[in-house]
DNA sequence: ATTATTGATGTTACCGGTCACATGACCGGT
DNA sequence: ACCGGTCATGTGACCGGTAACATCAATAAT
């Protein structure tokens, strides 16, 4: 295993000065003459000598690793998030340990490993309502919430989609192409997430003098499956709707599945949008109308604001809206009075 | 923040031992009286001790921290890779840091970073031969390739696909449907997933005696466009193909995409099949017929190797081989003869 | 000239574990 | 009764950095 490591001490041997010295310099302290600095950087240089990391943490009693809990890791859009954020967070020379956990039990479990014994100094924790998790945060870390806002006025920042205004503007635009009887698709309704949405949908309406009929409103799961089976629900109204708008990707593309088998024409006969812009939304048939949202950005921002609370840059919570773009394709189109 | 840490010393002296028996009892070591046992673990109760990862790494020179590169963390393959090695390491008191590396540049940098400063103990690189990674190996660590074999008989191990098999049997399936002119979209060259997946592909023509025609071999590079450019290519033949060998779902949906266009109908006109078997392979139209592959439990077994190799139970390299299994959907059919 | 101040560097302890070795009690064999 | 061996436990060093403080020379202020 070679563990033939080049320490401080020997660099500072081979310079000729303390060790002490030698921490200065690879520390960038002001307080080394420019000689003795070119000195030790020189017997870095010819020692091949890396601070060893772990023994840093052990000293100032930071590990510079942050933690990112997420329901999976496959999940497109949880997957872009913490790519961004993984990016940023080396970019500032911190790690990040990413782990899935799909229920409470596997969360706390996570939580309690890394805080309790010291393994990170951070936590970013992708959807915190997915369930209960939310009231399961380490007791000391900083925390942000990605995906949504704090429920409680808590001393945990966040960094999400704005997704009042994101479903606001879809409706709008189904809207506008003429649709009145516009249905939507939404998320499990623990979720802040699909609740905004919710929200957003509702103002729309509103804005357009146009009553909400709940019938409209199926709850689904995220999962394609849900879409295919709110379509299926929707087209046993005496009069469904025109127009569907899903909470996202997913479900607007078993929305367009149960269409293509019901011989329901998309978008002549129904237009159908969804929320995520994901890779292959272009290449179903017809190609998804969408609002794309940036999760890279989403986890950069979520990174930023994290390692900014460490370094006390930051010392309120600070809550960040991102918004979306719409994304016009083929499954959407104008009212066809017939 | 909080430095109200509870050390092996505040417990030592709490049971009134000594800290290394703590030592020892939190290790389970055998050599501890049954009642000094008990007394310890009474004082680490009522104290609520923990120990800290980082003093133990920085003691025993190891840091429990496994590092993966891919090249990215979104693709739905990698990140089910991760997952399922994240799992399994976890479940063996180790971390893991999960990084994207899309260039060489970055490879190598992250390679330095994490290695030269102890952050981690072994290493799985994804993708090891999307460029020249594979020889900026880091100098010590012990490494698990996923998705390719080491090409010289290395130190590391590996674990991937069965990419001949499972090209054999796509193409051995088309065959059997009737079809004689097979088509093949590959992924970059530069991979030997690809170069297998060729090589799985002749062997099958050659079992059934159809001599290979060269002119039915695209080059991809595993995104949708490819396998998009790939059809509109193999119609301009004067016989174009009945049957289409994506290498992977992304550039069969290219081909099912172009094939809409071009109004030729899938499967009566032309059978389409891929490798990966995404969560959506089945909603689009048709569904795909393709090999699905368990990604997760590549990186289960990746997890497995790298583990039992830092910890001594495996000395020499291993190769591990893993099948797919076929998935019928409509995107395939007889061949009609008209 | 004397003292205070500042800058550059060295000394030593410390972070919280593990490791190698020392100690002493107890046991059995001769 | 003596010796060697094993078991349970304690002692002190050590891992490789950082932090706090000490030191000492050079300069500025009185």
């Amino acid at each position: 295993m070679s563990r033939s490591r080049v320490t401080i001490r020997d660099v500072a041997k081979h310079a000729g000065v303390s060790h002490q010295t030698v921490s200065r310099v690879i520390n960038k302290s002001e307080r080394v003459k420019p000689e003795t600095r070119a000195l030790v950087e020189a017997a870095i240089e010819e020692l091949g000598y890396r601070p060893n990391e772990i023994a840093r943490s052990m000293a100032r009693g930071r590990t510079c690793t942050l933690a990112c809990i997420s329901p999976n890791l496959t999940d497109y859009t949880f997957a872009s998030i913490i790519e961004g954020a993984e990016a940023e967070v080396r970019k500032h020379g911190y790690y990040l340990v990413s782990s899935s956990a799909p229920t409470e039990e596997e969360f706390s479990r996570l939580v309690e490993e890394l805080f309790t014994s010291r393994r990170a100094d951070g936590l970013f924790v992708i959807n915190p309502y997915a369930d209960n998790r939310h009231n399961l945060l380490p007791p000391v870390a900083p925390t942000v919430f990605v995906g949504a806002r704090p429920r409680q006025r808590d001393r945990v920042s966040s960094v999400a989609l704005d997704d009042v205004s994101v479903a606001r503007q879809a409706t709008q635009y189904l809207i506008e192409l003429g649709h009145r009887r516009v249905a939507m698709v939404t998320g499990p309704m623990v979720e802040d997430c699909s609740q905004d949405r919710c929200s957003g949908y509702e103002e729309a309406l509103e804005d357009n003098s146009i009553t909400p009929d709940p019938r409209l409103i199926i709850t689904g799961d995220w999962a394609a499956t849900s879409g295919y089976l709110a379509l299926r629900e929707l087209f046993e109204l005496p009069s469904p709707p025109t127009a569907i708008f899903a909470q996202n990707d997913r479900m607007a593309i078993g929305v367009l599945r149960a269409a293509r088998e019901m011989r329901i024409a998309v978008p002549d006969e129904l237009s159908v949008m969804g929320v995520d812009d994901m890779p292959l939304s272009s290449y179903f048939d017809p190609p998804l109308t969408t609002m794309r949202q940036n999760p890279l950005s989403i986890g950069r921002d979520a990174a930023r604001l994290l390692i900014d609370t460490l370094e006390q840059r930051e010392t309120s919570p600070k809550h960040l809206l991102l918004q979306a773009q719409l994304i016009q394709r083929q499954s959407t189109g104008p009212i066809i009075s017939s």
